[in-house]
RNA sequence: GGGGGUGUAGCUCAGUUGGUUAGAGCGCUGGCCUGUCACGCCAGAGGCCGCGGGUUCGAGUCCCGUCACUCCCGCCA
């Protein structure tokens, strides 16, 4: 594993790692202690594979040589603990293991003793038969995290995270912990909540994120603060969200946008650089109308192309009604060229079924076929609208296209997500590949329809570009930024409002009055009141930076104790019913029975 | 809340149109084996076919429901 470990210090269970079983210790007795890996017993002689954490080495238990310890090893079994003492020989040539680092030796046991027997494993260790389900990997995790890749991915977020801290203590930040048990700030996602016993039918909340707890800690005067601090939201999950999650939190006084992007632009390539990835600086940065006009998304993967054109202008009053009659409801009409490709019949209907999937009504597709089209809405095309199309996707003889029609927001979400998949399908990504770039100019708001309201994008602390005009709140920018990574959002950030005039401002915009506003966010109002500085700040998603480096698909895979996708732990048995007594303590009854098969 | 996929031995999976006693590899147990490292050879144990109901002479297989896991949409300021 590391080849830095450091060197142990000896006591009665070993005085060397596994892993350093090497020809600076040949001739010499060890003693070492770790779980038998795997075990070949000849009868006559038997071959121990002994691991701790740095690795693996190799233990010969030889009648003549072990005494009364061969008899223990015969009874050895997969993940014993078990401590030995012997002495270090080089292999016979034709003996060596080149997979191993410790290949070349191994150690003839004088003396063994076991310290902890083990049930047969429910999954292996180690080996050939890796692939275990992961429902079995997380009721056995600690089993799981015995194995090799899930060592290897717990290290590489522990020097993630230890980086982090070394970087910017080392820029004069401070680690402040921040509450767990907190106040619920009903914006936002769902929040989990903990019932008080000393104020019965009153909450705690576990916080989002630690957002107005940083922006007091600025009003304070600590003027640069981080944590890697844990958040709770209470929503379903996905391969990369879980109900709670861990942030790397940022916030900075005096500092303007560019400050901040500066700095993280640094902690990203002292970040990615300790990971052996080196990234130029400055990295780019995209508009948002931009992002989503090209990329059909918030957090683009620039890594291939496969851009969106708008093809409105070339289509309206097009005699096809289901262009021409999204157009005239104030639509768009857009599409992807995705070159030249052989696809059956039935994958193209796939691909209708991903464009439903992702909101669509529905999804035309066509390949360039002489000067038109060859495409079951070919004929609904005049030869004109066809080459018109033909020059704005740049397609030549054989290119696929798909273009979708629906309102500009959902036409960009659908054709943003065909584009992802079908890269992911057809294997377009460029592997090794890093593009890091910053999404800036976000607008403030998003109007809500389902609501008949104004929806804050980022949240509602962060401070406007410029004039701010509450009545027009569609047309006001954020002074906000989210970096993404090869289509990942990797964090996001905004200077904040520190007037709590503006802040009101902002609160009237969302619909949200002042009385609410007092009562909800009163004590960051009044902290804004006294003094508080120019500040602002960003927050990455730890689990998601892990995972990306790691090269899995799922952050479950860099936490140590995961929940499944329906918010549970096979390990624990979490969550789960309470007695009564605890119940009756914190003041709490259920309005329905306990859902039968949760126990 | 909605949609897709999966559920058979400890693990990973196969199981034909519904047909007699449900299989394989690995693992496990016992025996043999002094240079293996995915050790080898021989023998053996191991099954609520997720659960409940239905159709049928007969269900791992078909139907309905349900639970769990997983991916996606909604949701995640």
């Amino acid at each position: 594993m590391d080849a830095d470990f450091p060197e142990l210090s000896p006591n009665v269970y070993r005085d060397t790692w596994c892993g350093q079983v090497l020809g600076d210790r040949v001739d010499k007795a060890v003693r070492v202690s770790g779980w038998v890996h795997r075990r070949r017993d000849h009868g006559g002689l038997i071959f121990i594979d002994l691991r701790d954490r740095t690795g693996v080495v190799q233990l010969v238990f030889n009648p003549d040589e072990a005494g009364g310890s061969f008899e223990l090893g015969h009874r050895l079994r997969s993940e014993f603990v078990v401590s030995v003492v012997g002495r270090v020989l080089t292999r016979e040539p034709e003996t060596v293991n080149p997979d191993l680092p410790t290949g070349q030796f191994e150690i003839h046991v004088t003396g063994a003793e076991v310290l902890a027997e083990s049930d047969t494993p429910p999954f292996a260790i180690e080996g050939f038969n890796a692939e275990v389900g992961e429902e079995a990997r997380l009721r056995h995790r600690y089993l799981d995290l015995r194995r090799e890749p899930m060592q290897r991915a717990i290290e590489l977020r522990h020097r993630l995270t230890t980086s982090m801290r070394r970087f910017l203590d080392a820029e004069g930040f401070l680690e402040i912990e921040t509450p767990i048990l907190t106040r619920s700030t009903p914006e936002g996602a769902r929040d989990f909540l903990v019932p008080s016993r000393q104020h019965r039918g009153s909450f705690y909340a576990l916080p989002q994120s630690p957002q107005l707890f940083k922006q007091m800690l600025m009003v304070s005067g600590f003027e640069r603060y981080f944590q890697v601090a844990r958040c709770f939201r209470d929503e379903d999950l996905r391969a990369d969200r879980q109900p709670d999650f861990t942030q790397l939190d940022i916030e900075m006084s005096f500092v303007d946008s560019e400050d901040i992007i500066t700095l993280n632009e640094r902690l990203m390539a002292h970040l990615l650089g300790e990971m052996g990835i080196d990234v130029q600086i400055p990295f780019p940065r995209m508009g948002y109308d931009e992002a989503i006009q090209r990329f059909g998304s918030d957090k683009p993967d620039t890594r291939y192309g496969f851009e969106i054109t708008d093809l409105t202008e070339i289509l309206r009053g097009t005699e096809f009604k289901a262009f021409g009659g999204v157009i005239e409801s104030g639509g768009a009409v857009r599409g992807i060229n995705f070159g030249r490709r052989e696809l059956s019949r039935a994958q193209l209907d796939g691909l209708i079924d991903d464009a439903k999937e992702l909101g669509a009504k529905g999804l035309v597709w066509a390949f360039r076929e002489g000067d038109g089209w060859r495409a079951p809405i070919a004929k609904f095309l005049s030869a004109e609208e066809l080459s018109g199309l033909n020059t704005a996707m740049d397609a030549e003889e054989g290119d696929l296209m798909l273009v979708a029609a629906d309102q500009p927001a959902k036409v960009a979400a659908i054709l943003g997500g065909l584009r992802t998949r079908l890269a992911e399908r057809w294997g377009l990504i460029p592997e090794g590949e890093n593009q890091l770039t910053w999404i800036v100019d976000w607008p403030m708001f998003e109007f809500n329809a389902d609501e008949d309201r104004w929806d804050a994008l980022h949240h509602p602390f962060t401070a406007p570009s410029g004039e701010f005009d509450p009545a027009d709140p569609g047309s006001a920018r954020a002074q906000a930024y989210d970096l993404v990574w090869n289509g990942v959002e990797l964090g996001g950030g905004s200077i904040r409002i520190n007037s709590p005039e503006l802040q009101s401002q902002v609160f009237t915009a969302l619909g949200i009055s002042l009385e609410e506003a007092a009562d909800r966010f009163g004590f960051l109002l009044e902290a804004l009141r006294y003094g508080a500085p120019p500040h602002g700040g960003i927050a990455f998603g730890v689990d998601r930076f892990a995972a990306l480096l790691a090269g899995v698909d799922s952050i479950r895979d860099v936490i140590a104790f995961p929940k499944t996708a329906s918010g549970g732990d096979p390990l624990t048995g979490a969550p789960a019913p309470v007695d009564d007594v605890q119940m009756r303590d914190v003041g709490i009854a259920l309005r329905k029975p306990a859902k039968p098969g949760s126990a």
